[in-house]
DNA sequence: AAATTATTTGTCATATTTTAACGATAAGTT
DNA sequence: AACTTATCGTTAAAATATGACAAATAATTT
């Protein structure tokens, strides 16, 4: 728990609160380590740190709070890291893009409206049904760069 | 091996010839089973069809074929279900989209101008140097539904 | 051609990541 | 309170992926 987790924290609560989701002890927990993280953190990375908090903790309670805080979209998996970060906006969205910098670690989430209209319309040409997506584009960020 | 991956398989033959890469037997036998199975298989997937053509394969000689099948662009992992398919295309690229059937669990690869540029627009005004990056689309494709 | 070097392979084992199962606990309902 | 549902703690075990190293193969040099 930190400064900047803190008020996420407080936002958490309340959004959840608004749509009847339960944001239960080892949810907020969780929720709190990746907030905190600052960039994408694994499960087990999750785990070590709950175990400073709380005895000997088992893998499916970070495994389910994190399946509870995807559903919910307080944080997106980075698939292509087996990791996980915190939604940089309280917005429900299907749909994520992120810029992961391969040299730092960091992971910065856009959501640029051309690349929402472009899926959408290549989607719709090939008869797509489109539940949710995300684009995970691997480089180098501006920090990086010489 | 089947009337699908064999030309599949002489196409790869000419494509690493012509670049200086090895196909070697267990890259062009995983290159086959991959092929052959038309949708995503996972690496334990292939580990097992390939222990009906070769005595008692091990883990990493499939995790190495493909490793070097999809550095030579052969080949695409998708993240979001642990497993890999053919390239449809014979075409050197570092990014790729995928529709993914959530239902019947194919997997088309298109090829989309307007997302690769909305992407290339998004990196450049975040000041981030895309080395390579992936759309995975999940959802219901055209047969699956109504 | 022989020696040298680099790459690839087979094999052992292990590490990492994720899930199933199930009884106990807590929360919401009638 | 009695009932139903959701969540939790715990014990495994399944599924996914990698490290290490010697043997074999292929490419390169002498
Ligand atoms: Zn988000
Ligand atoms: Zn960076
Ligand atoms: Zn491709
Ligand atoms: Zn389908």
């Amino acid at each position: 728990m930190c400064g900047k987790c803190s008020p996420y924290l407080d936002f958490a609560a309340a959004y959840c609160a608004g749509r009847g989701l339960r944001l239960t002890a080892p949810r907020a927990q969780v929720l709190g380590i990746v907030v905190e993280a600052g960039k994408p953190i694994t499960a087990y990375e999750a785990l070590a740190v709950l175990g400073q908090q709380v005895k000997n903790p088992k893998p499916p309670t970070v495994y389910r709070a994190l399946d509870f805080l995807q559903q919910a979209g307080l944080v997106h998996r980075i698939e292509s890291l087996n990791a996980y970060v915190a939604c940089h906006g309280g917005h429900d969205h299907h749909s994520s893009q992120f810029l992961i910098c391969d040299d730092c670690g960091t992971v910065q989430e856009v959501e640029s409206g051309p690349l929402d209209k472009a899926i959408g319309d290549t989607t719709e040409k090939m008869g797509f049904v489109s539940g949710h997506w995300s684009a995970e584009i691997h480089g180098s960020c501006k920090k990086c760069q010489g």
